[in-house]
DNA sequence: CGACACCTTGACCAACGTCAAATCCGGTGG
DNA sequence: CCACCGGATTTGACGTTGGTCAAGGTGTCG
C-alpha cells in the first residue's frame, strides 16, 4: 500500500441557484427519471424543482451529510466516491446526463460527489419530492427501474475490480464510455473523456501509472488513437470487446 | 492471471415446492420487505406466493435467465455471483434470511443466486406481485429503501476491492459477517460461516491461499479464534474494526 | 511564450497469486 | 468408539502483475 497519499483537493459546495426552471426544453427529459410523467405531473414537479450550476471540482454531496437533496444531472459529468481514511479513493461511477442523483440509506449519503466539469443539476428537497412521490407512484416506480440498473452496474463493476486485469479493466471501462456516447446519440467509435487519467484510475482499481502504461500499450496494439489529452479513438471495437470479456 | 480454473460446479435447480404457505408464523416477516404491510395487504401476498426449499449447491436463478421470479430469503445463505467466460467468479453478496432476491433489469437476471447451505424461499411470480405492486405502494416504497440499501452495501463493496489490502478486505467481511449475526438476534463476537474459503476469496477478489494465510495471521496477532471449519471468534473486535477502516 | 498540471515512461519492488504438498475435519462404516 | 476417506484448509516456495518512486514530456491556458 501506498504512503504516497492523492491529496484530493476538495472545494466548498457554492453552487449557482435559479428558482423556477424550464421543464419544456429540458434536453434530458426523455431519458431521465421525467421520461415518464405527464405534463401534469412534470408541472408538479417543476414547481418544488431549483436549478444548480456547479464549476470543475465544487462539491455536490458530501459522504455523511444530511441527504435533504435529489438531483438529476442535466449537463456536465459528476463522480461519485468515497475515500478511506488515509485518502486511499474509491470512484463508484460516473454521472452523465439524464442520471439520477442523491438515493440514501438513513437519511445520510453514503458518498461524495463532485462536478468533474461544468455541471448543471435539477435540484429537489427530499421531503417535498417524496411527499409528491407517494401521490405519484409512476415516479416512485421509475425510481426503483433506475435504482434496479444502479445495483446491476454496481455488480458489473464488482466483477472488474474483483477478477479482471488491468488490460481488461481499462477495454471494460473505454466500452461502458463509448456505449454512453452512443445513448447521448453521437457517434460511438470515439469517446471524449471529461475526467483526468487519475480519476479513471481511481475508478478502475488501478494507479494513475497503469491506466497510462495500459492506454499506450493499447494504442500500441492499433487498438485505441489518443488524440490530446480528453479524446480517445476506438479502432478496432471488437478486440476491446474480446478483451473486455476476458479473452 | 490464472490458468487454474476453479470449476464452479453448479447443479440443476430442482426445488420443493410447496404452494400456499404460513405468513402467520413467518420468523423473517418483520425484517423483510413484508414488516410494512398491513394484515390484509399480506393475505394478498399469501396467496400469490409459493414457498421453495434447495439443497446446498442447488441453482435458484441463473445469470441470464428470463426474470419471471422474486424471492424472500427466510432460512439459509444465498451467494450472488457473476462469472467471467474462464471461470472466474465475483461473488456479488450473500444473501441472509430476510434479504430479498430477484431484482433485474430489461426482465433479465444480472447474476446467478444460488444454495450455500439449505434454503427456504418465498417465490413470487413477477406479474403478479407488480400487479399488487401498483395497488399498493407501501410495498412498491418499502422495495425502494431495499434497493437503495443494496446500492450503498454495493458501494462498500466496491471501495473494498478497489482499494483495500488483503487483511482490510478480511477484517471487513469477518465484521459484516458479525453485524448480522447481530441483526439477526445472536451475540456478535463469533460468527457461523456457511460458506467455503473459497466463496469467501471470490467475494474480497482474493484467492483461497491468501484468505487462508490472512486468517491464520489475524489468529497469530491474537484478534480471532478459528474453531472447527466454520466458526470464528472475534477476540478483539476493536482491533478487526481499526484494520476495516484502514489502520 | 511560459507555467503548471497532467500525463507518460523507466527501473525497481512488494503484495498477492500460482503451484504443490501436507494437514485437518467431518462424516462413514466397521 | 475408532480407523479411514475425501474434500477443504493450511502452509511453503516461488513467480508475476501491478504499485512505487522518480524523471522527463506535453497540452492548455493565461
Amino acid at each position: 500500500m501506498s504512503t504516497r497519499q492523492l491529496a484530493h483537493r476538495q472545494q466548498e459546495p457554492a453552487p449557482t441557484t435559479v428558482v423556477g426552471s424550464p421543464c419544456n426544453h429540458c434536453e434530458v427529459r426523455e431519458i431521465s427519471v421525467c421520461g415518464v410523467l405527464t405534463a401534469a405531473e412534470i408541472e408538479r414537479l417543476r414547481a418544488i424543482l431549483n436549478t444548480q450550476h456547479y464549476e470543475a471540482g465544487q462539491i455536490v454531496i458530501r459522504e455523511g451529510d444530511s441527504a435533504d437533496s435529489l438531483f438529476n444531472v442535466v449537463s456536465g459529468t459528476v463522480r461519485l466516491y468515497k475515500l478511506l481514511p488515509d485518502g486511499r479513493r474509491q470512484i463508484t461511477g460516473f454521472l452523465l446526463p439524464g442520471d439520477f442523483l442523491g438515493i440514501a440509506l438513513n437519511d445520510v449519503y453514503a458518498y461524495t460527489a463532485e462536478a468533474v466539469d461544468t455541471v448543471h443539476l435539477c435540484r429537489f428537497p427530499r421531503r417535498r419530492l417524496e411527499a409528491l412521490l407517494s401521490e405519484m407512484p409512476s415516479l416512485e416506480h421509475s425510481l426503483l427501474g433506475r435504482a434496479a440498473g444502479e445495483i446491476v452496474l454496481a455488480q458489473d463493476q464488482m466483477l472488474l475490480l474483483g477478477r479482471k486485469t488491468a488490460r481488461e479493466r481499462v477495454a471494460s471501462f473505454l466500452l461502458m464510455m463509448a456505449e454512453r456516447e452512443g445513448r447521448a446519440g453521437r457517434r460511438t467509435d470515439r469517446i471524449e473523456l471529461a475526467m483526468t487519467r487519475s480519476d479513471i484510475a481511481d475508478f478502475l482499481g488501478l494507479t494513475t501509472e497503469t491506466v497510462s502504461r495500459t492506454l499506450s500499450q493499447l494504442k500500441q496494439d492499433g487498438m485505441i488513437g489518443i488524440v490530446g489529452r480528453g479524446r480517445v479513438d476506438l479502432l478496432r471495437p471488437e478486440s476491446l470487446v474480446e478483451l473486455r470479456d476476458a479473452g
